[in-house]
RNA sequence: GGGCUCGUGGUCUAGCGGUUAUGACGUCGCCUUGACAUGGCGGAGGUCGCCGGUUCAAAUCCGGCCGAGCCCA
């Protein structure tokens, strides 16, 4: 008998596959084709646990659907653009991207990413993922960007792209604008300035008796407290949180900006902390982020105060073109010099600071691209309505997320690792040309123009220097999976793809904008199916960070324990929920896995070396092809749901505790008697090769080991993954419910000998068996089982009566499911009774027999005729005390007696 | 603050109107039977987060609260 060793056999598993390309995805196939919209890792490090089980869930549903005869499209693709990966190598190398050449800085990067990628390529392969790598791509190769430009370019002539303003996050050091991730926070200790607003008319009398409120010579006004008084200028709004006693008052007031004679209004608004300096806050554009949620929420004019050196801007009268920290000193001079400072206090902040230089981030306006997104949300809500999503809960959030849209999308960054944008402006008049869709891939910054010159003035072309936000590039992988603007016909047979699998952390970025620009671009959904899996927790339920020193490494687990046991833990996951990695269920993994294979042994020494002969089966054996072929359907259902974590216990439950535990027990006789070995034969190997593929999705690896060391000789196909996958074979109801009576009866006699301390082979001397005629009949039918499982005498008799003893009733028990929904309120009554008067009504059934309602119901009632036991509204449980007869003793085992020696 | 999801024995989890709540891990006891002691059989362990409501009947449906996760503000 081999060996079984599972490390061994996955390394040997993954180098063949990879050989006899048993993945690989065939243009020129007639099956029909499922497609796979894989996320592109992104290639910022390596794959932690999380990303580990999502990519083998989608491997599930690729295994799967290949073994149900579909062309698999399951590419290998990298995500490798944008900010994170430029930021790991500035930290890496501490520089910024203006310290070196651009073209030599994306060269870092692309190197970086490189290496990543092989990191996780070994790591796909090591978790026996199934991607097929003649299908590969990665997001910052010219085939992939030239794509991107493309979509861009067919965008912007529908009239979809068009530029504005947008304040960013900058840096007035390194003059630069940068990403939220860029920004680090910081303690420092700064002033609280509390100072007066004056009031344009008179409040009412009230308000003044509440604190931070006032009146001088000069006229009625409120306190506020700010840290940036040189923000002044462009303060739009203050607000007060709505339970603010002195909310009624104050609402719709207008107030007089000092210094500025800005005219503002009072708001109430619920994000302003009550507790905070005076509780009233003044909302300018654009201090901080905060700031700039107020400005979307009411709509503001962005008008600046900083610019982009950090200087004061055109708005602040005299104290234009100063530094921030010299604006602010003059401010707060001339604050108290008009007796408008009332205090300062010293406060410890949280302040927003540029990674590299620590000095505080502000934020400037920039021009920007757009794509227009406010205009579509009916047609996202639409092409979503038209896919499936699973779970489908999952829906809502995008559709929420979609109605609450108020911005059109900023696509434009002023980074240099990312696909340039394709255009260039006219130095003199802001004409935009963009480049030709054949020149498509392009690099403005280095290429040359269409045209010489402005088409329009004649003035010099200059190349765009922004580049796409890096979901500009992922929200078009159908596209470039389905060969979008390259193969018509290759186009026409893969799109819409089959399901975008990802996680729900990106409903809003992935999904939302993939939705919106394919159906852009091609007025079709994307993808038939959304598979949206949730997170994995660290194994504590906190979320895996590298900051908490808690991401775990899916490698170590795998060195430890092996592949099938890792992608175990995977299939124990619940599709869209957070699961907790849990290393206990990788250890059962391990014990799965060797039960598998030593039932697969087994099975394999009792057909030995010849394919077993279709014949007809015994009824046992239809009891087992039953459950199976009902289990089969079941996991067809579910695996087209997606729903792999019910899925695996399923097959686990049978192939442990019905195959194994009751009819391997059950037939272990009948082979060592050669009685019915045929049947048990053919069932076996049916069984056992039906319930290896359908483990095999979640195995791969051992499943294909044992497959090739028995099956593969009799079914002439290469790999158990490219088998088909098992069908039903046959329904026998009124069979499987026998079965399942005779299963029962074994087990409660196991069951009985192992709590008597007897061994289970020992000899049990049980001379009969008594029961219904119709269970006794069954139990005849499957005799020579039952006795030599059980080490029954030779002669053990089935009775079909109920033996000679007396019994006593010790409890009766209400039937709920039938009285409830038949009495109704009447019932309720009933049940009280039934409960509580257990001694009389014991006697009562002993003595008559049976108990008519009518004695509890009111007259009149409709179940007066019912009755306690004739209608079934009571089950009785009987003494199952041993009893004593001349010389044996007989034991109730709930629906058969036993009688013993 | 909002949307969605989750909250079940010590731990993790199934169930998602029918009253005796599933399984795994752990724990305790018994059993070496010819695939497996890395196994089998059994026991103990739960007011199904809390509070209200609907219903003959609620872990399950509805409302509120508390706690966790994701996204947003």
């Amino acid at each position: 008998m081999a060996k079984y060793d599972q490390k061994e056999l996955e390394k040997k598993w993954q180098k063949i596959w990879q050989e006899i390309k048993v993945y690989h995805f065939d243009f020129n196939s007639n099956k029909p084709t499922y497609s796979i919209d894989v996320p592109p890792r992104y290639a910022s490090g390596p794959l932690h646990a999380g990303h580990a089980v999502h990519y083998t869930h989608i491997d599930f549903a690729a295994r799967y659907k290949r073994m149900k005869n579909y062309n698999v499209f399951f590419p290998l693709c990298f995500d490798v653009n944008g900010i994170p990966i430029e930021e790991r190598v500035e930290r890496k190398l501490n520089i910024t991207r203006k310290d070196i050449d651009r073209h030599e800085f994306i060269k870092l990067c692309s190197e970086f990413a490189e290496k990543n990628i092989k990191t996780m390529t070994d790591q796909f392969t090591i978790l026996g993922e199934s991607m097929d790598p003649t299908i590969y791509y990665q997001t910052n190769a010219e085939y992939y960007r030239r794509i991107t430009q493309i979509s861009f370019i067919e965008l912007y002539n529908k009239g979809h792209i068009y530029k504005g303003e947008f304040p960013v996050n900058w840096c007035p050091r390194c003059m630069t604008a940068m990403a939220d991730a860029e920004v680090t926070y910081a303690e420092r200790t700064t002033k609280l300035n509390t100072i007066k607003f004056y009031f344009k008319d008179n409040p009412p009398e009230q308000v003044f008796k509440y604190h931070s409120v006032g009146k001088d010579e000069n006229g009625a006004y409120v306190e506020i407290a700010t840290t940036r008084p040189e923000m002044l200028p462009s303060c739009q709004i203050v607000a007060v949180h709505p339970t603010d006693e002195r909310a009624p008052w104050l609402l719709n007031q207008i107030l007089v900006v000092p210094l500025f004679d800005k005219e503002v209004k009072i708001v109430e608004d619920e994000s302003v902390d009550p507790n905070f300096g005076t509780g009233i806050v003044m909302v300018c554009t654009v201090g901080d982020k905060e700031d700039l949620n107020w400005v979307f929420k009411y709509k503001l004019p962005i008008e600046m105060s900083i610019d982009e050196e950090g200087c004061m801007t055109d708005i602040c009268g005299k104290y234009k073109g100063m530094k921030i920290i010299d604006a602010r000193k003059a401010v707060i001079e001339d604050l108290k010099n008009n007796n408008i400072l009332i205090k300062q206090e010293q406060l410890d902040q949280n302040v927003g600071v540029c990674w590299r230089c620590k000095t505080p981030v502000e934020f400037v306006n920039a021009e920007q691209w757009f794509l227009k997104t406010t205009t579509f949300k009916q047609m996202v809500l639409q092409k979503s309505d038209e896919m499936h999503w699973y779970p489908e809960f999952m829906k809502i959030r995008l559709e929420d997320w979609v109605n609450s849209l108020e911005w059109d999308w900023v696509i434009s960054r002023q980074r240099y690792f990312a696909t340039p944008i394709p255009l260039w402006e006219c130095e003199k008049c802001n004409e935009v040309v963009l480049s030709r869709i054949e020149d498509c891939y392009i690099d403005p910054t280095m290429d040359s123009p269409p045209v010489e010159k402005c088409p329009k003035c004649g003035g010099k072309l200059i190349g765009c220097e922004d580049v796409f936000d890096t979901w500009m590039d992922s929200s078009i992988s159908p596209l470039y999976n389905t060969f979008w603007y390259r193969d018509d016909e290759k186009f026409k047979k893969l799109y819409p793809m089959s399901v975008r699998p990802q996680a729900h952390d990106i409903i809003r970025t992935w999904a939302f904008y993939t939705i919106l620009r394919c159906s852009l671009l091609t007025e079709e959904k994307p993808f038939e199916n959304m598979m949206m899996g949730g997170f994995i927790l660290s194994e504590d339920g906190t979320p895996m960070h590298a900051s908490l020193g808690n991401v775990i490494d899916p490698i170590e687990v795998i060195n430890e324990y092996g592949s099938d046991a890792f992608r175990c833990y995977a299939a124990s996951c619940a599709l869209g929920e957070d699961n907790p990695f849990r290393k206990k269920d990788v250890i059962r993994g391990v014990k799965l896995l060797r039960k598998i294979w030593n039932v697969q042994q087994f099975i394999i020494k009792i057909i030995k070396n010849e394919k077993p002969k279709e014949v007809e089966p015994t009824d046992i054996d239809k009891w087992i092809l039953t459950k199976y072929s009902k289990l089969v359907k079941k996991c067809i259902k579910q695996m087209d749901r997606y729903d792999y974590s019910q899925t695996m216990k399923d097959v686990e439950y049978f192939l442990w505790h019905e195959l194994a535990d009751h009819y391997l027990e059950m037939i272990k006789s009948s082979i060592y008697e050669n009685r019915d070995v045929e049947s048990i034969k053919f069932t076996l190997y049916t069984i056992g090769l039906g319930i290896l593929k359908l483990f095999s999705p979640f195995i791969p690896h051992i499943t294909e080991e044992i497959y090739s060391e028995f099956y593969k000789k009799f079914e002439d196909v290469e790999s158990i993954h490219i088998s088909d996958w098992p069908e039903s074979i046959l329904i026998d109801n009124q069979k499987e419910k026998s079965g399942e009576f005779l299963k029962s009866y074994i087990s409660k006699i196991r069951a009985y000998k192992s709590g008597q301390g007897i061994a289970l082979n020992a000899e049990l001397n049980a001379i009969a068996t008594y029961a219904s005629k119709e269970k006794i009949a069954l139990l005849k039918a499957n005799e020579s089982i039952i006795k030599s499982t059980l080490k029954y005498p030779k002669k053990h008799d089935f009775i079909d009566r109920k033996p000679d003893i007396e019994e006593k009733i010790i409890e009766i028990k209400p039937n709920y499911s039938l009285i409830g929904p038949k009495l109704k309120n009447e019932g309720r009554k009933i049940i009280k009774i039934i409960n509580e008067n257990q001694e009389e009504l014991i006697n009562e059934i002993e003595n008559k027999g049976d108990i008519p309602l009518s004695k509890y119901l009111p007259a009149g009632s409709a179940f007066s005729d019912d009755k306690l036991i004739q209608n079934d509204y009571i089950k009785i449980i009987r003494d199952t005390k041993i009893k004593g007869k001349k010389d044996s003793t007989i034991k109730s085992f709930d629906d058969f007696y036993l009688e013993f020696r």
